[in-house]
DNA sequence: TGTACATCAGTGAACGCGCGTTCACTGATGTAC
DNA sequence: TGTACATCAGTGAACGCGCGTTCACTGATGTAC
């Protein structure tokens, strides 16, 4: 009895939960959605609200500013991003296949991750340079841990046994800077096939000069 | 005599002139300084012209709106940033030093330039993706002339002579992104010495690893 | 050179508007007994 | 199960403020003759 209670108190307080939740979501999809074209520091929290259909005030029972909602979002976009890392891995892995399939198959991971979350990717690539302080702070703490990350990886990779941490760190951000501005490309270019074809080439061709001038760099002194 | 009238005439008129251009250089100093910690998007004409020290309107005298004022800043700061394209050009010929000497020195100047036009390197890093449509548009093709002609630049240097135009503009985007990104990072931790020796060596060896990868490319398919 | 007129950078009042934030509130959902 | 009470997501009025833009203006600078 005590037990069937508890479950009918849970469902009742999940529906509440749940709806809570809801607006919660429509809140955030708002905001990245209406911040697109400018920036979080131009973006008002009457804008959000009357997206999102809620008064004004409603906002703050979900987030205490637009920074903090922003924060918010940092966190969902890096979500995004880290999974497309994980595909990337996980492709290595799988496959281990030619030198130049590796690098198709990143790229193409990447274009996918972009299409299917072009809102997250863009807000990272906004927000970093333009967002609020907080806002900017967390984005770069977030892309150098990314970086270190990759470095990690690269050192478990045959022929980088010699290698500084110096080095590593360097060529991860060699990567990750090839990453982010093709991303931006994308972006910038959405629903454009031929600009699309010219930026995935582009940035294979950069991956491939990257990785040749690191697999050279073994005979270094 | 008449000529005696028109050099006083000349003189009076540049006074003039010469007053409107000063209140021309406040606004866009101002501008400058103002949107540093946000965006040209957020600012507002009203803190331009307080800071400025004139009325609001008087702001109409001298720019149409903030983003006619943004387009005025995005020449300003390309110039800037082709001093230093020029500045390492001439570098190249000067001395013709060894692969090691022309990297060094290219990040030093790098270096010195965002020192000098900080607020310049600052403003494209950041209006380029978060600015008025308007501006983004003119910095993204400012930075595709720079490209192009990094691109020409490198396709005179002996060793390319079989590569393709999408070889040429890869390798174009791979050091514009690397100075792109360096800049970012020298203005983020601007007066933190030890930072900036790590960015630095930084630069220098991911420009390494381009270069060293773009010299091996000779020998591709 | 002196005078009468034109130009135009900067003024200052006024406007309607959207902003963030406060506050007391409502009423559906959830809880205790 | 039914009742009395608590919680809390969302409401709506109100506030003072900074915004972009309009308009008619002032008075120093410049020009024509």
């Amino acid at each position: 009895m005590l037990r069937c209670e508890r479950r009918y108190a849970a469902a009742v307080a999940d529906t509440r939960v749940e709806r809570k939740e809801r607006t919660r979501r429509a809140i955030l999809d708002a905001a990245l959605e209406l911040c697109e074209d400018s920036s979080l520091v131009a973006l008002s929290l009457r804008q959000v609200a009357k997206q999102v259909g809620i008064v004004p005030t409603g906002f703050y029972r979900h987030f205490e500013s637009i920074e903090d909602l922003g924060l918010a979002l940092v966190d969902e976009s890096f979500a995004s991003l880290r999974a497309m890392l994980r595909d990337v891995r996980h492709m290595d892995r799988d496959f281990a296949g030619s030198f130049s399939r590796i690098v198709d198959d990143s790229v193409a991971i990447l274009v996918t991750h972009v299409h299917q979350q072009r809102a997250h990717f863009s807000f990272i690539a906004r927000e970093r340079t333009a967002g609020p302080p907080a806002v900017r702070d967390a984005i770069r703490h977030e892309i150098e841990l990314a970086r270190r990350e990759l470095a990690t990886d690269i050192a478990r990779l045959p022929g980088t046994d010699g290698w500084s941490t110096e080095d590593l760190t360097s060529l991860s951000g060699l990567i990750v800077n090839a990453m982010v501005s093709t991303a931006e490309d994308l972006i910038v270019n959405a629903g454009r096939p031929d600009a699309e074809q010219r930026i995935v080439r582009d940035a294979g061709i950069q991956l491939r000069m990257v990785l040749v001038g690191a697999l050279q760099w073994r005979s270094r002194p």
